[in-house]
DNA sequence: GATAGCCGAATGTCAGACATTTGGAGGCTG
DNA sequence: CAGCCTCCAAATGTCTGACATTCGGCTATC
């Protein structure tokens, strides 16, 4: 009895790449954008056979964290695998399913926030508001739509959960690559900024039933403007995150 | 120029035969339970290497929606991807958190649930409602806890928002793995009953801010219980929905 | 009739080969 | 010298074949 091996055959070659991998980009490791090595040097690396590390590099690709690109590599494409699923399935739902989930927990993350703020968050929003509120000519509108989602994701922030921050955020991604950019009347544009400034005080004041209040005028106001009708049906579903950016040096092997 | 095949080499195979048995089991084609045609079956029906199919399976696998065993088969475990993902995402993550989310996902959707309930929701939850207000003897505790989570299911998927109901269970599925069945002293079990019967009447009346209220004190005094400190890192992640059960017959080759 | 052993089948893994695509190096031309 | 073109190495995509491992059922034996 030299060498027992058995005791540890309990999961798949393929599976434990897998984690190994996965864990690998999570950690941070491997940044979105990078690079990773080849398959042949990842198959002397790990001792595997390539089509066990291709079987595990397939499962990470359809789980939208890595992306492969024949004659060049592969690439990190996004850190967290619950981001490419919730994206698919809320794009597959009803857009006013979406929309609602996602005013719920903002909703509740307003109230939360409200009790879990530090004096930054508040600072923050104060500055937000204040900049959507001065900004009126048609011109700043981009800017405003930015400073909008700026406003309500440290809104979210604030609440300190950080899977309800992530839920949150993917609805937002799915629903961006729906509506994108709508226009706004003057007076809503006006209404929309004082009650923003309205969330800041009772979050401010740590009125958790204030904050959940307007926020839920909040959504119901931007909820009447994407109701319009029109392109209602599908969207492509690829959101395809920013990935022509930041492209590690080819050339770079060893590191 | 006799054949131009070029046109539609636009994604891999493999990310296409992906989509193709992710639609099949999504779309019920293949039931939860169903062993699916060996690998050399699907490979000359699809007209693919096995290398190929093998990378697509394994992705399926990687998702949660397969489960392969050697010298036996493979079988659809899940019908939706997003399950598995969230249920990892879920248990990484602190308890407190997803129990937050998950409260936040109930006391919106009673509130909804009131405005959308239809009779036979009514009935349901009265039924249910009545029957935990009657059982008090300890053997009936898993009974209790059994209607009790098919009540808050009902609650929930009486909002008719499927993407929240989806959620909400998957965030209960993570939570069941790791807080199973919690002991509950008498006036607690009493003072849950009662809430519990507040809740149906307040939907019952269309009282979305009243059905709202309660099910936030419900929630609060769950999470009471659910807070006691003691195994609070981790617990294993596998969560392992029902598999044993139903096998399709492995002689079954032609259907 | 119960049990142990055999055998086929299915998945897991590895190796090699070729195809296709890409990006860049190098040479050619103006 | 600048710009364009060609060619090539590298990387992923796909297929085939082989062997290992494990499981379920069948069969033969007691």
């Amino acid at each position: 009895m030299d060498e027992i091996k058995p005791p540890q055959r309990v999961a798949s070659l393929a599976s434990q790449l897998v984690d190994s991998l996965r864990s690998l980009i999570e950690s941070g490791e491997w940044p979105v954008g990078t690079r990773i090595p080849p398959e042949q040097v990842l198959v002397e690396q790990l001792g595997v056979g390539r089509s066990t590390l291709r079987e595990a590099l397939g499962a990470l690709s359809h789980l939208g964290l890595l992306e492969a690109r024949v004659g060049d590599g592969t690439y990190v494409r996004a850190s967290s695998e619950l981001q490419s699923v919730m994206v698919r399935r809320a794009s597959a739902s009803r857009r006013d399913e979406v929309l609602e989930l996602r005013a719920v927990l903002e909703q509740y993350a307003s109230g939360i926030a409200a009790l879990r703020r530090s004096e930054d968050d508040v600072r923050q929003l104060r500055e937000l508001s204040d900049f959507m509120a001065k900004v009126s000519t048609p011109e700043d509108m981009a800017a405003l739509a930015g400073a909008d989602g700026t406003f309500h994701r440290t809104v979210v922030q604030a609440s300190r959960n950080s899977l309800l921050i992530e839920v949150y955020d993917y609805l937002g991604t799915a629903l961006a690559s729906a509506l994108g950019g709508l226009p706004w009347s003057d007076t809503a544009a006006a209404e929309h900024a004082e009650l923003h400034g309205r969330l800041v005080d009772a979050i401010e004041a740590r009125d958790e039933d204030g904050a959940r209040r307007v926020a839920a005028t909040i959504v119901g106001l931007t909820r009447n403007h994407a109701v319009e009708p029109g392109h209602d049906a599908e969207h492509e579903h690829g959101v395809e995150p920013e990935h022509g950016a930041e492209h590690a040096s080819r050339k770079t092997k060893g590191q």
